[in-house]
DNA sequence: TACGGCGCTGCAATTCTTTGCGGCGCCTTT
DNA sequence: AAAGGCGCCGCAAAGAATTGCAGCGCCGTA
């Protein structure tokens, strides 16, 4: 019950190893009638080609690589679902590897990638990258790559993200118009360009239209420290009239501080988050948030990839579009 | 800025592909000198084996496969997380896909498995599984596949499992202890065995040890349907006194239906879960769970699955312990 | 001196598929 | 009748690594 190879198959036949995969691909030098007997043969062996000697032969690999710095996160999840299902409609497998926000685990699973000879690579950089030469490395080895959400701020490289800058904006506007005046706002790690955009867009904002508001402004890295965040600012006195969180995790430690101080979402505190979607409707009431959909990201990814396959010309930078969803936690 | 190969680096040192290639792998054959030469040239030209050559001429990949229904969903997340974490520590790649429940998809995701000559196999089946062959036939070609989550019930499988039953009982003698009354009981796909299992043991412990609770089960098969689920009863005039939610997405759909009813948890009815343990805790109160861990599971499925690839005795069934985590919702 | 043995290395086959090139009939054309 | 053309097919190399076997030089021993 081994495999069978073109070489049973020939065997089978009588015929040479090259016409057998001659046939099997239809190539116009072979006989129609050649054709149908070695195609039943191979099917009712069920001859498969041996993809290991196709790539050693062809250097394809019809593999793509995704890497994120954990799969254990809602918009990750989704943006790698989306990119999996466009792939396997195209013919692609995915192979996933988790950074963990390492830079050393970044570089070796980078070589993990290039030892599978992957054909494209969909990455979202650690927290800690600085230094972009590994990447630089596959895409001289053409093997093209797309960065989304966390993406390189600096350099020519494609680029798919949420249009952070606009959502934050957004955020900040639905902040504004609710008249809030003293907001807590708080974002993820510094070191990452999706954080200071996000960052940037929202003081600007308020600096822009709402001048008088009190900002307080701090980077949780986590769940606890966002809940912990939130509950020194309480228990100093202070007493925000909105709180903005950048994205799941904080939102989720926030809401776990809220529960425990016992604050009433809206009138004690707004809140707004930007999110995937799921989390602030588990709330109630539900948590107002501008949505940045992990899979609408993946299926753009996914085009963009096709794109520098197919070296087709594309856009270094492409956006998605936010939109605001009202719940009534603001 | 090619690959460097064993016959490049051969013919820089003069000498041939296959004491390059022993030196390499430290054969004795070879002198320390040459060794050193060797190897210090493969480091400079930064060597590294073809993957798709080793495979092809040793057919190992060190490649495991890893299929779930959806890879968005917390407890399969955190058992791929855990799995792929020791698989790295054990020098395999993990490659990662989908069935979205869907037999036909499950079949050729198998194919590709095969095609890419994965050396182990982590399932969970999909609901419409009823025909087991195609996976048989990947342990005929000598593949191991451990089963977790979702296993076929019958039949001589390596199975790794939560203990369903005792998850099921231990959720079941909680509401008993809190003189609950009238339970409703939300289980999944009946097809599954894991519902099946729960669902017995759920019954069996009431008609055991409190014989005159009204028990209403029913099998919602999304977070919408648990909604609606959930609005019918109560809009129907019942009034439970406390619901089981067999998983996270039963649970969060049985929480949209709690605060579009205003329903207060736990005074108006209590909420039991099983869960991984992220989503109870986002409540308030936080729900109470019997947690089965997806990473302790994946933990627990990595190393049955050494012993398969070590070819040394393993188990057949292996279960993992559950303990009940106190939230304030019963 | 001749031969056995040992240390080191190379040849060549093997794994499977792909593909350029060449060849063998047979038919057509001049 | 000879030559060119076409349809169909096989040979063999290439792609990278692994490995059994053989060979070479040198030393020691008989």
């Amino acid at each position: 019950m081994q495999q069978s190879t073109l070489k049973k198959l020939s065997e089978v036949l009588g015929i040479s190893i090259s016409t057998v995969s001659r046939a099997l691909k239809n190539h116009p030098d072979i006989s129609e009638s050649t054709k149908k007997k070695v195609k039943e043969l191979a099917e009712a062996m069920e001859y498969e080609p041996n993809t290991y000697a196709v790539q050693l032969r062809t250097r394809q690999s019809n593999v793509l690589g995704i890497m994120v710095p954990t799969i254990d996160n809602f918009f990750y999840d989704s943006f790698i679902s989306a990119v999996e299902e466009e792939a396997r409609l195209h013919g692609y497998s995915v192979m996933i590897m988790q950074s963990r926000d390492k830079v050393q685990l970044e570089t070796s699973n980078l070589q993990v990638f290039r030892k599978n000879m992957i054909m494209g690579l969909f990455a979202s950089v650690s927290i800690e990258t600085d230094d972009m030469t590994p990447f630089r490395k596959m895409e001289e080895m053409k093997t093209p790559v797309v960065f989304f959400d966390r993406v390189p701020e600096t350099g020519d490289y494609k680029k798919v993200c949420l249009s952070d800058e606009e959502a934050a904006q957004m955020a900040a506007e639905a902040i504004i118009a609710k008249k809030k005046k003293n907001v807590l706002a708080l974002f993820g790690h510094p070191h990452l360009s999706i954080s200071r955009k996000r960052c940037d867009s929202f003081k600007e904002t308020f600096a822009r239209k709402s001048p008088g508001t009190k900002l307080t402004v701090l980077y949780p890295e986590s769940i606890k420290e966002s809940k912990k965040t939130v509950l020194e600012i309480f228990n100093s006195g202070e007493r925000p009239d909105a709180i903005f969180c950048m994205g799941d995790l904080i939102l989720i430690g926030v809401m776990y501080a809220v529960h425990q101080l016992k604050l009433k979402v809206p009138e004690d505190t707004g809140i707004i988050s930007i999110s995937n979607g799921l989390m602030p409707t588990l709330y109630d009431p539900k948590v107002t948030y501008v949505e940045t959909s992990g899979y609408k990201l993946g299926k753009l990814a996914f085009s963009q990839m096709l794109y520098c396959l197919r070296n087709e010309p594309a856009e270094n930078e492409v956006m998605l579009e936010s939109i605001l969803v009202e719940g009534g936690s603001l």
